[in-house]
DNA sequence: ATGGAGATAGTCT
DNA sequence: GACTATCTCCATC
């Protein structure tokens, strides 16, 4: 697989509703460029939040934390949890709402699998199953807070497999307390790859 | 196979 | 001072 193929997403894909383009990132593929090596995952697994949502981290207004996620759509937002890890999120929601992101929570690991293993310490099987395990395998932290996700650079999405849609499933969001109402968790049937 | 505790630190009240 | 959009390890079934 030569970059040179890759076909970067455009500004206008995130600019659609979140819960769709959580949909729609299903297939597509996660490229990581780091120190001359490439780093690429298929995601298999996301949710979507967006500010009218009591889960969101931009529902009580916007903050320097989450500064990003009020910026232009298709930038990346990422979160540092529970003292120990990152989230990666796609910046996306309608042009008249003011912020919203998916949340990128499994990859399935295609090329620079042994550097991921490497990021992730060799104890560990599992190496891209969750949010915080595909940040520390992908080298994702707050020096690529606000980067350009349709631009060739350190990170990137790139149009891949469509995915039918009777093959994706919905559920609630996992570890939030708020809106469990809301089936915003999307994930790949089947896939061995998806958090659980 | 499943469950609970602990690690650990940025961010907001 | 409380609260996380988590993960790993070790316990017990």
């Amino acid at each position: 697989m030569s970059i040179s193929c890759y076909r970067l997403l455009p500004r206008s894909f995130y600019a659609q509703d979140t819960a769709v383009v959580a949909q729609q990132l299903l297939g597509c593929f996660l490229v990581r460029i780091i120190r001359g090596k490439i780093l690429v995952g298929k995601i298999v697994e996301t949710e979507a939040y967006h500010i009218h949502d009591p889960a969101c981290h931009a529902y009580h207004g916007k903050t320097a934390a989450n500064q990003a996620l009020f910026g232009p759509v298709g930038h990346a937002y990422i979160y540092f949890i529970y003292g120990m890890y990152y989230c990666l999120n796609a910046v996306a929601h309608m042009p008249h709402i003011q912020a919203g992101g998916v949340l990128i929570r499994a990859v399935e690991p295609l090329e620079g699998i042994s550097y991921m293993q490497k990021m992730r310490g060799i104890q560990s099987k599992n190496l891209t199953n969750g949010p915080g395990k595909l940040a520390q395998a992908f080298a994702v932290d707050k020096k690529l807070y606000g980067t350009d996700l349709t631009k060739k650079g350190p990170l990137s999405i790139v149009a891949g497999e469509s995915v039918a849609q009777d093959s994706i499933v919905s559920s609630p969001r996992i570890g939030i307390s708020k809106a469990q109402e809301l089936h915003w968790r999307f994930y790949i049937k089947n896939s061995p790859w998806v958090s659980r």
